[in-house]
This record gives C-alpha cells, sequence and structure tokens, in this order.
DNA sequence: TATAATTCCTATCGAAAAGATAGGAATAGT
DNA sequence: ACTATTCCTATCTTTTCGATAGGAATTATA
C-alpha cells in the first residue's frame, strides 16, 4: 500500500515546473539534477504526463518541458492517477468484472468508500499549494539560519 | 498503490470471524471454503493477528480460531497494519531517516498528511460494521428474490 | 550549414515483492 | 489410538519495481 517511486518522483518533477512555471522551457537534466533523481529514469514519466496533457514538451537545443496549465489547475490526483494507473486500493474498485464476488461482498464497497476519500483528498492538493508550501519552507529556513 | 491480497483476505477472514463471534471456533478450512480461498494462503496471515492479540487459537480436534475482541472493537486500521505493515503511502512517512532529502521536502509533508487522512478513515471502519452490512446485504437480496 | 543540446523511443536487466504451494511436527478432542 | 486441526518453515513462480543503455529525431544557435 505504497505510493511507488513512479508516483513521488514524478510529482517531485511536477513540482519542479510549477516552481519554474512562467520562466521558461526547464530540461531533464536540470530537474534531476535539483531533486537529484536519475535523469534516465524520469524518462520515463514524461510521455504519460504529455499524453495527459499535463505537460508541453519541446524539442532540440534549450527545449524541455513547462506545465501545460496553471499550477492552481493541476492536483495530485491528476498526477498520481497517470502514473500510477487508477487511485485505486483494490482491482475491483471500478472493474467490477474482475471479482465474481463483487455483488455481495461487503469489503469491497468498503473498499470503494475509502478509495473515494483518498482519491477526493488527491484532489484537494494542487502544485499551486505544493509551490507556496515549498517556497514558505525555503523562506523558513533562511530567516532562522 | 493497492491493498495486497493479504489484506484484503486478512479482512475478510477477519469479517468471517466476526459473523460467527460468540458462536464458537472456525476452522481455517471453513473459513476458506467460505470465503473460496486458499487455506494455504491464509495460513500465512493467523500468525501476524494472534500475535497482535486480535484472534485466539485452539489446537487439535474441534480447534480452530475466535475473535478476542468484541467485532466493535476492531478496526480495519487494526487488520490493515498488522498485515500490510504500516498504512503508509511512502517510506518516508514515519521514518524520516530514510531519505536525505526530508527535512526540505515538500512532498513528503504532503503525503504524511494524506496518509494520516487514511489512516483515519480506516480507523472508523470496525468489524461490527462490516458485520452488520453484510447482514443488511444478504437480507436484501432474500426479500427481493 | 554545422554543431551541440535536447527530447524521444524501445529494449533489457536485476532485484525485490507478491502470490501460492508443499510437507510435516505438535496438539487436543473423541 | 485416531483424527482433525493449528503451527512452522522452506520453496517456487510470477509479477512489479527500479534502473540503465543506445541511438534516432528535432531544433536553437553560432
Amino acid at each position: 500500500m505504497k505510493i511507488s517511486t513512479r508516483g513521488r518522483y514524478g510529482t517531485r518533477l511536477m513540482l519542479d515546473l510549477a516552481l519554474h512555471y512562467g520562466k521558461g522551457n526547464s530540461s531533464l537534466k536540470d530537474i534531476a539534477a535539483r531533486q537529484e533523481i536519475s535523469e534516465k529514469y524520469l524518462w520515463h514519466l514524461v510521455p504519460p504526463l504529455r499524453n495527459a496533457g499535463l505537460i508541453n514538451s519541446q524539442r532540440g537545443a534549450r527545449g524541455g518541458y513547462v506545465l501545460a496549465k496553471p499550477p492552481a489547475q493541476i492536483t495530485l490526483k491528476d498526477i498520481i492517477t497517470i502514473l500510477e494507473g487508477n487511485i485505486c486500493l483494490v482491482e475491483c474498485g471500478e472493474d467490477l468484472s474482475v471479482c465474481g464476488r463483487a455483488d455481495g461482498c461487503v469489503t469491497g464497497d468498503i473498499w470503494r468508500e475509502i478509495n473515494k476519500t483518498l482519491s477526493d483528498v488527491l484532489a484537494s492538493y494542487t502544485l499551486e499549494d505544493l509551490a507556496l508550501r515549498h517556497r514558505n519552507k525555503y523562506e523558513d529556513i533562511f530567516y532562522t539560519i
């Protein structure tokens, strides 16, 4: 019951882009360096995010990535859903046909309820929130040192 | 980001015991048959549940398992925590030392917040709730047929 | 036009986790 | 004694996860 590296790294990638929103392209190389994540690994996260319309890319020299929408319009739910598949604690969460018992299955109902809660919570966090927090945190550090 | 078979089967095992609460021992064989789960697989789930004080066991003929506490006093959080390890969406959820970045890591804070929410939701469901729902569901089925 | 920087695509590899099974020892009711 | 049951440990296969490699396509810039 973990968010995998895929989702976590993807979130950091997106937060990095949010922090540079409006300042031109960011190359994966730079992002990887700032976030201390393998550039090769980040490559895998980019195509789904682009296909889903969350980021835009530009090839060639001085190319890179930008958010396709303002940070306030991108939620953690969006990111996690794209990178982890469905936000779904159980297989029978959305597709009841995977389990012959699904009809009379009480635990299935429960998982779906809990799932809804989790989904709503993730949807309540936007990249703007994260970026704001990040900036506040950095300021605090500078002030207290 | 899934609850594994371990957690799901364990929950059904415990729900089965809750439905038989006060009616003597249930053998794994019977539970496995009712729940359509491999008996061999269930064997793995029993020791941690017993060690945690959620169930009691009796060996020998006519032996089996019973809930160690009333169903109202056992929550989904208890069960999942025992079977899945920590209810923790990320490694750095409880032990910050696993990640050198944890101090300035905004995403880490977020995961921990979301984790808290999920944990609270799981704790809000007791086995008594599940058993009640199960019985209601069965009654509905009988009435409508 | 040449060059360098960058995205893009696909294949592969190893390690870890998950799921499932097997065999037999210990226990206790009948 | 016999039978039913928990109990324990080892093993095996499959899937998922994390990570890496190599090279083709594209584009700004000098």
